[in-house]
RNA sequence: GCGCCUGUAGCUCAGUUGGAUAGAGCGUCUGGCUACGAACCAGAAGGCCGGGAGUUCGAAUCUCUCCAGGCGCGCCA
């Protein structure tokens, strides 16, 4: 509510400083730093007064004087050296929360926005890491859809490449297994078949380094699975299928769901590359290196993409020996996910999620079955890891240089830093660390070795630990109840975990710490909301009914109640979750809705500490308590749904 | 060598397009359960915002420089 509010404060007010000074930039509002200089402060007389060579508290008071005041304000002073402070008409604004929010304007006609995340390559289980980038990209995607977008998930499938490769190979060669050995494995319900590959690719990794010519199993695994004839590539489709649903699995546990599953297998037999390659020749993005060290490669220029010249900084799109590079195959998929490249994929359903929704895997035939549109965004996040920042802009450079100034800007690498260890948390799994690692704040550990935490391992962990935490307070609810809470108090302390921190912070993940459910965490939040809903439940077991609110206050008793700043406080701050959400879009940060999370959760506690609501004597104050109790439970629901985050049956 | 990111309380981190007295959690210390169940609440201590210079009415925020740390710069993905 306060976003609108305050959007059409800012569309008055600006149409006012343009009429009078002649000013584009719009009215320069804020969030004052002190409750008591009102709700909204204006700093355009501080601008102005440059310009016009006059005071800022001058101008201030012309604007004070002379402006029209707007619907939604009360009063307005000037404060300081020339801030205008506005106050809100606090009825007025009680009675448009009591309304409701306005029917949103949601159209068919809006522009797609694809939000493409997790892309773990399908040849191991999932570690932490996988689940920050699962878990920014599904909560970006929960608020895009929160806030009226119309938002399609894509997690692309690396199946053809060196990392199933590897795996294959291990199976081939150090195992000695055949597709139907490996089949048997995948089927038989006591083998963890992701956990198996993970020991295993650890093992071939670690074979490659005492054995350097054994390197020629992997080409001969990629040869075998670019062909797509023979064992070997049956048995790289088997491991990839079935990693594929070990990670679906595992992400499901998190709430994490997904559209389609565009597939590396699908650009190459749909000759992706082939098209994208012809663009990029005839915009003469790209040009064929005759001499130097990239003869005989097509090459795109540094100038294209980085300040650095030369062709030392050239980079390599395709090789001297025809094949292309990763880089080269992304831009062709970046190309399809604008609709750019003249060519679509085949679709087939994948599975049907538990919550209704159809989750479709491309092909390269059609299946006879009608799929989406997928695709033609209108704007592309992805989301990968900060180190490969580099190679996205180049991607992002290949869009600019084939005339596509607009989707290049509109290709956003929503990068994120790594999820290290704590050196505790090292010693704690056993993993050895060297002296001088012991000192430094966080660890970074090597799936390749094998090494790190197991994504379902950690939510095993956690699930154990906040059962025993629910074990100790609810000994007399039925176990499947407890063991129902317990998994969504954990999925709340994990989600939340990979939230709080700003995407370019280094988390060095802490056991302890993500254990730990008191203060800023998930089930700090929960917990309130929990709370908020205990008040309610209580009040229907003593047998009354949730009052109609609209009909028992008005405008009138609003503003009476309202009155009183601690109350006002408590609205305003309830009223701000739309303003979170369209903060963290624009500025692409999740952090900052479960950041509001957390501070709104606060203001409940604080709240249901001082106010015994069923208490209350005074009929009107009452209705209104319940009202705000109510309407704490509403926020405090939708915010955590945003999150991704369940509110339990009890904590 | 070049490029990007980071440096804020003992620790982990926030800090809106520059705005009024720099915030939170953890940890430490002191209080509060009479069930709207304390996974909570109240209070205290704790800061030359890495150093320096500049830009201006105003800088944690912008510019330059130095220091410290991380990451990237393959005909790997």
């Amino acid at each position: 509510m306060f976003h609108q509010v305050q959007k059409r404060i800012a569309a008055s007010v600006s149409a006012y400083l343009q009429a009078r000074y002649g000013v584009e930039g719009g009215a320069a509002l804020e969030s004052p730093k002190e409750p008591r200089f009102g709700e909204l402060s204006l700093v355009s007389a501080f601008q102005l007064a440059r310009q016009f060579r006059k005071a800022p508290r001058q101008i201030a008071a012309e604007i004070a004087a002379e402006m029209p005041v707007p619907e939604d304000v009360a009063s307005l002073e000037i404060a300081g050296g020339g801030f205008l402070n506005l106050r809100l008409d606090r009825g007025r604004y009680g009675a448009a929360l009591l309304a409701g929010p306005a029917a949103g304007a949601a159209g068919a006609d809006r522009e797609k926005i694809i939000v493409e995340h997790t892309n773990i390559n399908p040849n191991k289980a999932a570690h932490i890491g996988h689940l920050r980038n699962a878990v920014l990209g599904d909560t970006f995607a929960r608020m895009l859809a929160a806030a009226g977008r119309r938002v399609e998930t894509q997690n692309y499938i690396d199946n053809t490449g060196v990392q199933v490769a590897d795996v294959v190979a291990g199976f081939h060669r150090l195992e000695r297994k055949t597709p139907a050995d490996v089949a048997r494995l995948i089927a038989d319900p006591t083998v963890r078949f992701d956990y198996l590959c993970w020991d295993l690719y650890a093992r071939v990794s670690a074979h490659y380094q005492g054995n350097p010519e054994a390197l020629a199993w992997r080409q001969e695994a990629l040869h075998a699975i670019e062909a797509g004839q023979g064992e070997m590539a049956e048995m790289a489709h088997l491991v990839a299928d079935a990693i594929v649903n070990c990670h679906l699995r595992t992400m499901l546990r998190l709430g994490v769901e997904y559209d389609v599953l565009p597939r590396e297998s699908e650009i190459l037999h749909l000759h992706f590359w082939a098209a994208a390659f012809e663009l990029l020749k005839q915009r003469q993005a790209i040009y064929f290196e005759r001499e130097g060290k990239n003869a005989g490669c097509w090459v795109m220029p540094a100038s294209a993409f980085s300040a650095a010249e030369g062709e030392d900084a050239d980079k390599v799109i395709v090789r001297s020996n025809g094949t292309v590079t990763y880089v080269g195959k992304d831009i062709a998929y970046q190309l399809w996910k604008f609709g750019l490249l003249g060519k679509d994929f085949h679709y087939r359903p994948w599975m049907r999620y538990p919550s209704g929704r159809e989750l479709w895997v491309t092909a390269d035939q059609p299946c006879g079955q009608a799929a989406p549109s997928f695709g033609h965004g209108a704007r592309v996040y992805n989301v990968i890891d900060s180190r490969q920042s580099y190679l996205q802009d180049v991607v992002a450079a290949g869009l600019r240089a084939l005339g596509y100034p607009e989707q290049a800007e509109r290709s956003i690498h929503f990068s994120y830093e790594i999820v290290a260890l704590s050196p505790r948390t090292c010693v704690e799994l056993g993993i050895p660390i060297s002296e001088e690692d012991r000192q430094r704040p966080h660890v970074e550990v090597s799936g390749r070795k094998g090494l790190g935490v197991k994504a379902d391992d950690l939510i095993d962990k956690l699930i154990e630990k906040a059962r025993e935490e629910v074990d100790s307070r609810h000994r007399e609810a039925p176990g499947e109840e407890r063991r129902q809470v317990a998994g969504e108090i954990a999925v709340g302390a994990l989600r939340y975990f990979m939230l709080k921190y700003t995407r370019n912070a280094v988390i060095a993940f802490d056991l302890q710490e993500a254990l730990s459910f008191e203060g800023e965490t998930g089930p700090y939040v929960q917990y309130a909301a929990v709370r908020a809903r205990n008040i309610l439940r209580k009040l229907e077991e003593r047998g009354e009914r949730l009052p109609d609110f609209s009909r028992e206050l008005d405008a009138a008793a609003m503003g009476r109640q309202l009155a009183a700043e601690d109350f006002w406080q408590i609205v305003l701050a309830v009223s701000k979750a739309g303003d979170a959400v369209e903060r963290a879009i624009a500025s692409g940060e999740p952090s900052h809705v479960a950041r509001y999370a957390f501070q709104l959760a606060q203001g409940f506690n604080k709240f249901y500490h001082e106010y015994p609501v069923l208490q209350e004597a005074d009929r009107e104050r009452r209705v209104f308590l319940l009202w705000l109790t109510d309407y704490f439970r509403r926020e405090l629901e939708q915010t955590l749904a945003i999150l991704g985050i369940a509110v339990p049956a009890y904590m």
